[in-house]
DNA sequence: GTTAACTTACTATCAAGTAAGTAAGTAACG
DNA sequence: CGTTACTTACTTACTTGATAGTAAGTTAAC
């Protein structure tokens, strides 16, 4: 009946403000995530503070999770610290793009606190975010390992094996960093303390010494 | 009235096998805490997980937040990894207790989980842990700072004020390579990055270089 | 016989999600 | 150009289900 008609009419373009509206309801969720994770934020306190019901933020998103899933996507926009999408400076310019975003995140605690409850709250169990952080971790180490990698070829050392292990503890001591910043930002000097585990780490791969363990 | 005699009355001694129910219980609240997180774990699960409804355990405990409080300080009875309690090796010794320390978590992810996701957790509002997990990491921090502090006298060098920098660094990178590693266990060996990373910022301390990034 | 160690049963609250309705926008068509 | 046809962007109201905590009762140890 209407069916064929239907099936050729005009697709009703979404109003431009509901673009606006969506980034409003992200921002709203990165912050009540972040300040309570995932398990302890509310649909109703994102709404809220996006002046909304609930069932509104459910209208664009379907479900909680999915919003999350749209939180983590999303933050691309948001977060320098990120480098996937961004035009990635190679070589040794990556290192100092990592201390550099160490020090601007010290003045980001709002974002910062999200990725840290919401990473370490995505090992637990059938966590919708935790896709997401294993191809974000994967990612990013296989970043880091490309400048180890250049950086390497360019001092003409052959690339050691520890790369991979570099490369990982590097991203590590950044988060781990962030979380005793969080709990006690007095105690811990986020951007300081990153520079020289980065520096630290970089300098054990291009030029290793004995154990001071052994 | 009874009171007088009430109050000199015997206290009649907690049954022997309470205490045998109330470590079953903490047992039971480290894994659920641990898969879940606080706030996504139940007290119910913890009961079903022993053999009782929930309000058995708010018998034992009181409330949930009592409860999780009392799961972090027994911790040092099941965890391995806490240096607080038992005798500390001091100086280089220490930070071969570390490595070692990860080499056995790495066979210990049950544990482990709980701690990624409880001191993550903790840095949101008003969350329970929040103030044990902060002077978790001041004394970790402190013991770690100590342990270099007698080495570099050991050596006689100078104690550098990159000491501070490198206690956070290592508990850090420490905490950020248990995220990498319970998310994806294939991707990150986690004794050997923990003792190729502590390796790295200790040599950094002991002998710094010019650095790299410079 | 008193108290610890529970259970059952209940309460109060709050969560996500659904259903149905409404107002306003947008396109198609005559 | 304006009416019609339909959609978006919500709201209100509800359902369903879970949760922490409480109160009162029961059993058995000491």
């Amino acid at each position: 009946m209407t069916e064929s008609t239907a099936a050729q009419r005009r697709q009703p373009r979404s109003r431009p403000e509901t673009l606006a509206k969506r980034r409003d309801i992200l921002d709203a969720a990165v912050e009540i995530f972040g300040s309570k994770g995932f398990a302890g934020g509310t649909l109703q306190e994102i709404a809220d503070q996006v002046g909304m019901t609930h069932a509104g933020i459910l209208h664009h998103f379907g479900s909680k999770d999915q919003l999350l899933l749209e939180v983590l996507s999303h933050r691309d926009e948001t977060d320098v610290a990120d480098l996937e999408e961004q035009h990635i400076p190679g070589g040794m310019a990556l290192f100092r793009h990592l201390v550099r975003t160490a020090f601007v995140n010290a003045h980001r605690a709002g974002i910062v606190q999200a990725y840290v409850v919401l990473s370490a709250e995505s090992v637990t169990d059938d966590h919708p975010g935790r896709v997401f952080f294993q191809k974000r971790y994967e990612t990013l180490r296989g970043e880091v390992a490309r400048a180890f990698e250049v950086v390497c070829a360019e001092r003409g050392v052959a690339a050691p094996d520890t790369i991979e292990l570099a490369s990982a503890s590097i991203l590590a001591v950044m988060d781990g960093l962030q979380v005793q910043w969080l709990l006690d930002p007095a105690a811990v000097d986020l951007g300081r303390a990153s520079e020289f585990a980065i520096e630290a780490i970089v300098d054990s791969v291009l030029s290793p010494s004995p154990s001071p363990l052994a």
